[in-house]
DNA sequence: GTTCCGCATGAATCGATAG
DNA sequence: ACTATCGATTCATGCGGAA
């Protein structure tokens, strides 16, 4: 288990052959989407993304252990006025090769890309794809419902009246829209759709997802002596998330610089106390 | 057009063989979902929905006009723990028959159902994926504008009360201008989400889904003089929203006691006044 | 110490232009 | 005909300096 808490250099694919079968509890991932990041990781064609996927998806399955979970974060591209067909086409292959298709989580972004077209409207949405070894997996459901506690209540009386504007504005995910309607509820099950805002505007690292997304997975999906793997680690939004949970990570890139971000990052995040992690993550999803 | 403003018992397959070509400006509908309502219509297996599906969408194909849409919401079940793949293999087969996937619309249902279950949580959103005959459509993309989000809301409400004050110290200086500079800006185009409660509890007709939704369609993707097809027409919703709209409409559908409660429920209904939609529209946003 | 306001910043897409 | 690049379009968010 030496590659336990460390980000590392290299194609994915190549890196975890090296690791053992059934070691890994949840891999949470966005790889590059087809066309996207040219600049840093070359860019894959929608033509030829499924077969570009394939044979790290089997890496995949293979590290992943019989009870764990992999979470994919992926959005097909516009082409010719259509959406392509590779996302749609990559859950059949995935399915052929021993995959389940357990369930599609909904990522509602509420800060799309903007911009106008004669065609269609901007994108608003991304997928969360759960697959699966078996029908039987971890799922630790009340981990995601939210708690009511004191800090909450006196959180919500310090709100000023432009926080409660924003709270309204800025998203929850499934678990409690705003923090007003907590009071009185001691908890809530989430559903399928989580609402989250990119992080756009954030100048220490700017992520593809909110650090409130791979929390949200890695509490569903874990416990605290879990591994946790990002295949495709980038700034090292994923491997933050679960060393802030207290679980073990592994991170990796096919791109040195964003290895150093990632390592540099994780180095500025501790584990959080249990308090400390509810307020964080309100934050968050707000 | 002997078929205009028509609710047609029967199977749509073997009625739209009766329609000529290329006569119909939008296709919304929500086809009974595999294996559920058995006693209704019969119920179709998963396994079996695609091929049951394509004869109809083929007829789809040969009745919508060249600038026409066709709007498919549709939801795949949860079959031995896994999401049944027919929806997405049926996009793959319609492709190759000639239709164009343009566009994947989501639904969040507000409301979801209540329910828990070991592997999953409630499902609250669905599909509508867009599907064309052509890369150009008609759209209008004007009439689906929606107000502003809640981040210009609260500044909006702030500046108002500093424009007051001015007001009161300055006579009319100023003031026009900083209002009118967010007038123009207080609509706003929408995205592929959709935010919309399921109606619940409506005793006169159970719906799949609620009036606003086909009413969002159908002000997206028709005008005054378009005619709105829906071949599972079921207790006559989409027929609603069309003549609510002044747009024509055709409902068809295999039960006879379905056409009936659909016939009666048009007569209740009548064309609004532009100012009735609007409000309409915003109650069923809500 | 708060709150307010200006401003940069995005997993985007289309159509036109150029090689 | 097929690919690469570029400009125009658009809006929610968070940061940082100002009030």
């Amino acid at each position: 288990m030496d590659f336990v808490n460390k980000i590392i250099q290299g194609d994915c694919e190549q890196v975890l052959k090296g690791f053992p079968d059934n070691s890994i509890d949840l891999i949470f991932t966005s790889p590059p989407y087809a066309d996207q990041r040219k600049t840093t990781y070359g860019g894959v064609r929608p033509a030829e993304y499924v077969d570009w996927f394939l044979p790290k998806a089997e890496q995949f399955l293979r590290v992943l252990k019989p009870t764990g979970t992999f979470i994919l974060n992926i959005k097909e591209r516009a082409v010719n006025g259509e959406r392509h067909t590779y996302v749609i086409e990559l859950i059949l292959k995935m399915r052929e090769r021993g995959w389940l298709w357990t369930e599609e989580f909904m990522w509602h972004k509420k800060n799309a890309y903007p911009g106008k077209w004669p065609n269609r409207f901007r994108d608003s949405w991304e997928r969360l794809l759960q697959f699966n070894k078996r029908r039987k997996f971890n799922m630790y459901q009340e981990a995601v419902m939210v708690p009511v506690g004191d800090w909450a209540q006196g959180r919500l009386r310090n709100l000023s009246e432009t926080d409660k504007i924003r709270d309204e504005s800025k998203v929850g995910s499934g678990f409690g829209k705003n923090i007003s309607k907590w009071v009185g509820r001691d908890k809530v099950y989430p559903t399928n759709v989580i609402h989250m805002a990119t992080e756009c505007s954030n100048r220490q690292h700017s992520a593809a997802f909110p650090v409130g997304l791979p929390i949200w997975f890695i509490k569903l999906f874990t416990d605290s002596n879990s591994i946790v793997l990002d295949p495709f680690i980038g700034s090292g939004t994923t491997a933050a998330a679960a060393k802030q949970l207290g679980r073990k990570y592994v991170g990796i890139d096919i791109n040195e610089e964003y290895c150093q971000i990632a390592r540099q990052r994780l180095t500025q995040v501790q584990p959080r106390l249990l308090e400390e992690l509810e307020e964080y993550e309100v934050r968050a999803m707000q």
